[in-house]
DNA sequence: AGTTACCATCCGCTAATAGGATAGGTTAAA
DNA sequence: TTTAACCTATCCTATTAGCGGATGGTAACT
């Protein structure tokens, strides 16, 4: 490996515009340059890159198969360097997002893709976690920015950036005997179980409306076990809605849910700086909040 | 972009290594070599890699986020000359496979996949086509080797190199008047419609046995109008066996099947060189056709 | 045929790169 | 605490390779 990266880039240059001259102009170097550089990568790779019988340069067929490594390579270069110039600017370089699973799919892939085209040298890890996993995530340092359903209790480190709510509704399995009411009222409710969200080690994180209750950590859970007729709950509407459940669940208006709204926010540590990459998220995921729910 | 491989490969081989002085020496270089070629590249882009308060250095936040870029440069790096050490020696270095698509999938597959490990330099194209699109894709110049079915008569330019054969068998849909019998004579089965195999120009491939015939140009449509009980035919048992058609169609004995059998092979162009490549191919295949059928 | 633009090559000049030697610092064992 | 070993940074000089400019031969176009 004796060839250098100007050697490559007169390569790349002098094929795309055909013309070794033209290359020169274009890298703004003398074109005795751009000749003696192609040659010496011809003497290194150990064949021609380019038929020269002509008056223009005509790649020949090794030269062709070599074109896209020889662009490869300099594509990885120009992202090193783009990638170094963000980090030296103070910009973060890679970013470790935890997202609640709970949280509207659609929405989060969004906010992925808007990112990847805004930042595109930065790298992404993402985690999924439900219920204050994200939090957690966040506290410990194993995450720089968090999306999730919010807590009431907020652990002191933490900032929480509110970006909109999420509507509840109660669900009953198509085949439990409270389906096929128009609206519930809490005393035949109360009769029935009841599925409450909880946290990791079984503590309530919302209030059960039946005495009988089991506490179950995710929604999805949930779900499954409403469509199996099993009780009723309060969940987010989109995964009420969601294909996988739809068919089987009906949703049902009741005055318990009255004010019944999950806030949705962004947490990061207190202490940590605040980039133009977090702000750009905030934004972002408020637009978004603001424009998808129905 | 004004770095180098070389720095790049310092910084890289520093980092893996944990020293410079290691790295000097594992690279025959002198040891202020290392250092000032990772100063160097430190003031390029413009913040530390290294931090070098103790004995050995140690890669800051930044230089482990930059590490894996550098390396991927010098993979690409190391790839291409790669590449051009097997295009030096005269060995092709891309390859163009026209495949008939009626052949086993999973036979198939398996030469892909041995073919990308033992020549991983090696980059494929991929052509599928039916009947005598392959033969016409070597023939024309669109592809370097073809596997097909063979057809008694190749163009004289084409080379044959046999690899085994394909048993044939009788099928009837489930429903079908000819179905539940256990074999069948020439007779009964002329008083029904058989599906008989042609090349896109609708010329028969296959000799009809029944004067009500249909031509169709693809076995996977034969084995669909099987299933819909519109005839019977006889197709590769592969194709037959396989789980889309099993569980509607009934393989039956006849005596019209003496020595029906498919010959399988690969047709390279006579005038093309002999490449350890393609004999590789070749002999992989041939293993690959005797090994695998039941 | 004349003109233009292209590529290869030769030629000085400059600047970057090579390794060696040295100085200063850190670590771990005596 | 002292010492020995090993590390990195820096300075130094010789060599190398990279640079632009000039020249000449050739292909394409007028």
């Amino acid at each position: 490996m004796n060839w250098t990266l100007d050697q490559l880039l007169a390569f790349v240059t002098a094929a795309e515009l055909g013309s070794f001259s033209a290359a020169a102009r274009q890298l703004n170097k003398a074109q005795s340059r751009i000749s003696s550089a192609i040659a010496n990568l011809e003497v290194d790779l150990g064949f021609e890159l380019f038929d020269r019988r002509s008056k223009f340069p005509v790649l020949t067929p090794l030269g062709k198969e070599m074109l896209p490594d020889a662009q490869a390579v300099l594509t990885q270069c120009l992202r090193l360097e783009s990638r170094a110039l963000t980090a030296a600017g103070q910009e973060p370089i890679s970013l470790r997002m935890a997202i609640d699973e709970a949280l509207p799919l659609e929405t989060v892939h969004r906010i992925f893709s808007r990112l990847g085209d805004a930042f595109p040298n930065t790298h992404l890890v993402i985690t999924n976690g439900s219920q204050d996993d994200i939090a957690m995530a966040i506290a410990q340092g194993n995450a720089d920015i968090g999306l999730m359903i919010s807590n009431r209790v907020l652990p002191a480190k933490l900032q929480l950036h509110p970006l909109g709510c999420l509507k509840k509704v109660l669900i009953v399995g198509k085949g439990h005997p409270l389906a096929g009411h128009d609206h519930l009222s809490l005393a035949p409710l109360q009769q029935h179980r009841q599925f409450v969200l909880c946290n990791r080690a079984g503590e309530n994180r919302e209030q059960a409306l039946s005495p009988d209750h089991w506490d179950i950590d995710s929604y999805y859970l949930i779900c499954e076990l409403v469509t199996q007729n099993q009780g009723w709950a309060i969940v987010p509407e989109h995964i009420a809605r969601a294909q996988w459940f739809s068919q089987q669940i009906q949703i049902v208006n009741s005055d318990v849910l009255a004010e019944h709204f999950l806030e949705v926010g962004i947490v990061t540590l207190i202490e940590s700086p605040q980039s133009k990459l977090t702000d750009w998220i905030i934004e972002q995921a408020r637009q978004l909040m603001a424009s998808s729910p129905p």
